[in-house]
DNA sequence: ACACTCTTGTGAAGCGGTTCACTGAACCGT
DNA sequence: ACGGTTCAGTGAACCGCTTCACAAGAGTGT
């Protein structure tokens, strides 16, 4: 069995000193700059290190960020999850990732999990951005949205859904494609998400004929509602609101034989790395995704460590054209 | 400013209990229905729910397993990753997920942080199963491998990797392959890892010629590693030893305008997702990762529950073909 | 020499639970 | 009626660290 680890009280002793001056000399402060060196020396012989649960106790502070995300089933948001991690290590904070399964009830009960485990702060990508829990847990910690817009924040990291869904249907119509499908994450069990309502503003102020579906979370989901959207009476162009939507559409194209761009044109919505390896490759609109993660873990680390200040930063996308997307001949 | 958290001592107060009653009463111990009752009532008239981290500092219990990644750029471990995080949440309990980055010292670093944490439990991929800090972790924790076998850990998920070495090489061999590339990722900073001695064993034995190179992590350096591979005297084969390092071929091969198979043939290792979705679709070995989250977050749960038997699972791998090995006509 | 502030360091009270050792009452067979 | 078990519940000591209020000594200006 090995040795129990040293406690706080155990350096105090080597060293001659109060539990209290060792407290505050670990941490700087309070101390001359000699006990400070004796202090650590001693903790060091000892293998002494603070223990983060006591020290989370007393202190209220353990760290750790939440990260909530909407669904871990979507490869991007997979993608943003490592990416904030690594970059919270680099600040010598951990991540405690959780996952909705893309359920907003989950969400809240997740968020208040969260709280209680005293995250110092919570990045989230709200499923429900309007729900009205948010507004009581900001209050009580600092909180950075991704996405969508929640009111009472420490800081946002936005995404300017208008322009992207613009970016989208515009690059659409521009090739001659009037009838669209839209297919979204059924993780919209709130179906009035900002970025939906933008498509049909967006459709309407286009003229074009948009039929919106949605899809279950995960590849075999969306597959499944891409081969019945394809398998009707099928428009010229899908626009999947995510990139790992889109490849369930190439999936269900694979099974009906039907070819890309040829038969349908496909347009995601993400940039994920694996969009450039399909053939085509996925003609998509590209957030910036270490630019998302930068900013929420800039946000947070200064919202957590004190820094009031409310920042709100909005990500622009931008169109990464590939190839399934091809312009239409006839008129559909 | 939201009311403060209830505590058990007002619950106590509430009841006419005392603490240490309202404390077994809550996790239905020792105590008479009638009063859990009572008390179950009153906690939720008040809204009390214990908190996790008292708890866990008095207890020595958190009810977090630690998940201990060698590398979450690889896509397949984050698939892996996501699966036991949900695994463990169906078993009322949350993983905190770490990233190696490929590093050993930095394995051994998060490790001791993870057992500080106080986490429950701890599944890890190791990358260096040689390590002799292992031993030490296992005695004071219920470790669960997944991968490479360690000595001493409270379960193992093990990869028949021999018979995954043995699948893909004899399959290419079959199909008139002799010059193999093998892209093994730079992870194995331990120069030994058991997989990659199964593949010079394997290549002595079915008289392959086989060169070893290594491609540093993430989609970008695999991609550098197999531009550099295929710029030269190619293979007629490059086995990969995770699909994701595939990938990085797949993208070096658009660059070259080489074409997958006929210029060359690739084979990966993992069986992800998006393999079948390329063209042509990766041919690899499955791995069958529902099975492994299935393995590991139980034989982690029963660990971590005190049920202390030494269980190893065997994982099997089966040969998944698709489209990206061809047969060699002319032997090179 | 005086009142004053600054710097270092101390003691003890928490943080919010769990758990161990123990007590009184009820129940048992005889 | 009596020792011996159970059962339900209590008190108090932790778990290991932080932090508040305060004290002793050193330094300062007049």
């Amino acid at each position: 069995m090995p040795r129990k680890r040293a406690t706080i009280r155990e350096v105090a002793q080597a060293t001659g000193l109060s539990p209290a001056a060792v407290s505050y000399a670990l941490r700087g402060m309070q101390v001359s700059e000699e006990t400070m060196e004796r202090v650590r020396a001693a903790a060091a012989e000892l293998g002494y290190e603070a223990d983060p649960i006591a020290r989370a106790l007393a202190s209220g502070r353990t760290g750790m960020i939440g990260l909530l995300c909407g669904s871990l089933e979507d490869l991007w948001q997979q993608s943003l999850a490592v990416g904030i991690s690594r970059g919270l290590r680099e600040k010598d904070r951990y991540a405690l990732i959780l996952d909705a399964f893309g359920d907003p009830a989950r969400e809240r009960a997740l968020a208040q999990q969260l709280r209680d485990q005293r995250v110092d702060g919570l990045i989230v990508q709200p499923i429900d951005p309007a729900a009205a829990f948010w507004a009581e847990l900001c209050e009580s910690l600092p909180v950075v949205a991704i996405g969508d817009s929640i009111t009472g924040t420490a800081g946002e990291v936005v995404f300017d859904n208008r322009s992207g869904v613009t970016l989208a249907l515009e690059h659409l119509r521009a090739l001659g494609h009037r009838r669209i499908a839209v297919l979204t994450s059924t993780q919209a069990s709130t179906p009035d998400r900002p970025a939906d309502v933008h498509v049909t503003a967006e459709a309407d102020r286009l003229g074009l004929d948009i039929q919106v579906a949605t899809a279950p979370l995960g590849l075999a989901g969306a597959t499944a509602a891409a081969h019945e959207l394809l398998s009707g009476d099928k428009p010229s162009a899908v626009f999947c609101f995510a990139d790992s939507i889109a490849y369930g559409v190439y999936a269900a194209a694979q099974e009906l034989g039907l070819s890309i761009p040829g038969d349908v044109s496909v347009m995601g919505y993400d940039d994920h790395p694996m969009s450039g390896l399909l053939s085509p490759g996925l003609t998509t609109v590209d957030w910036d995704i270490a630019g998302i993660v930068r900013a929420a873990v800039r946000l947070i680390s200064a919202a957590a460590d004190g820094g009031a200040r409310r920042r709100r930063v909005m990500q622009k996308p931008t169109l990464r054209e590939r190839g399934s997307v091809a312009r239409v001949t006839e008129p559909s």
